[in-house]
DNA sequence: ACACGAATGGCACTCAGTGCCATATTCGGC
DNA sequence: GCCGAATATGGCACTGAGTGCCATTCGTGT
């Protein structure tokens, strides 16, 4: 068989693949709100799931990673929409503006994030995961950030400061937005970016 | 036996076990970062020390509080600094002075927290720890900050913001600090702090 | 129908962490 | 100095995550 159908890049086999993975994944987010995240072993997932708990691991690496694997490519999406942002415009707007990406992802699916992020929210080792990859992509998006203020040699701890804070900024209003509420996550966003605008950024 | 030397509020036995817990940390550190964290098995760090594998545990709840349970009484040692900073100072200033704590810690022993740090900075997990630990903190510091922002209900956002970015910087200022170098770890948190100046902390 | 590669399942293994119990060590009072 | 009680230690067996290896099965193209 050549190109399904206007062949998109991906094969029926990853297709088949990534469907699978989403339905574990459903399925293990629904055991982790029910009994709590530690309290749910890789043997109930893969039964609940319909395959063998070493399938399991060739779908997601560790435990953790059923939570939080689907936010990994949002690092790379978030450097690209800064790096769409117009050159002259103040640093810390552009960073902003790059979480666009996850607020559009909570409001097309409101339930589904409210669920992930009361899991994050109630497990430690999920929290500490987040924030490490956070700062991963802190660490990815700084160079950028350092070429937009003149990449002096003194303006990369500024740099790093600035991304990093605005991660921050990120992980603050994550943990006060209410799903349910009126508010939306980029309203949230808005006000934790603007509490602490620095003062100069260009 | 009363009060052995003008007695200092610990018993002989807690002094002892302190000193035991002290040795078997050296001990690992030592290990990890001749053949890095996740290579070396707490098997080995008990051999090493002298004890078995069980009492390892009863000294370090996990693998990772070798390295970290040392810093765990600095965040409420940072919340007293902060409360002990006049109530009408920028509370950015505020922030900035409670991680003189860390900072004297540091310059006090710089060998010491250089090797800690290389470990950290060199496995995931830890800096992963680590960053939760701080956000932790945050937590706990919020309130004070809050409170001198006049805690007014739209406040609490923003003293959760300050308070973050603040750790922020710290996480900078240690990742960017040289410990061989000239510049203290005082001088680079400085830097961090200044280049993210918020408008309005008052 | 057949062959080939990918997906799957089963098994045994390492390692972190825990509960339980038996033993040794230390501390208190006498 | 002696003894009972608390405490520290070690050994053992267990759970659970994660991995390597191999046999089997499934999907696909010829």
């Amino acid at each position: 068989m050549q190109s399904p159908s206007a062949g998109s890049g991906r094969s029926l086999r990853e297709i088949k693949t990534d469907a699978v993975a989403a339905s574990i994944a459903a399925t293990a987010l629904v055991l982790f709100e029910e009994k709590g995240f530690d309290r749910v072993t890789v043997d109930e997932i893969a039964s609940a799931s319909g395959i063998s708990r070493r399938s399991f691991f060739r779908y997601f690496a560790t435990k953790e990673d059923v939570v939080v694997s689907g936010h990994a490519a949002f690092g790379e999406k978030i450097i690209e929409r800064v790096k769409a942002r117009p050159a002259d415009e103040d640093v810390w707007v552009s960073l902003r503006r790059g979480y666009d990406v996850l607020v559009e992802n909570v409001d097309r699916n409101p339930e589904g994030a409210a669920r992930t992020m009361r899991v994050i929210n109630g497990t430690a080792s999920l929290r500490a995961h987040t924030l490490e990859k956070h700062s991963a992509w802190a660490v990815g998006l700084a160079p950028e950030i350092a070429r937009r203020l003149g990449d002096a040699d003194g303006r990369r701890l500024e740099a790093d400061a600035l991304v990093h804070a605005s991660f921050a900024c990120l992980d603050v209003a994550l943990a006060h937005f209410d799903p349910g509420g009126d508010a939306s996550l980029g309203t949230t966003l808005d006000a934790a970016f603007g509490a602490l605008r620095p003062e100069r950024t260009r």
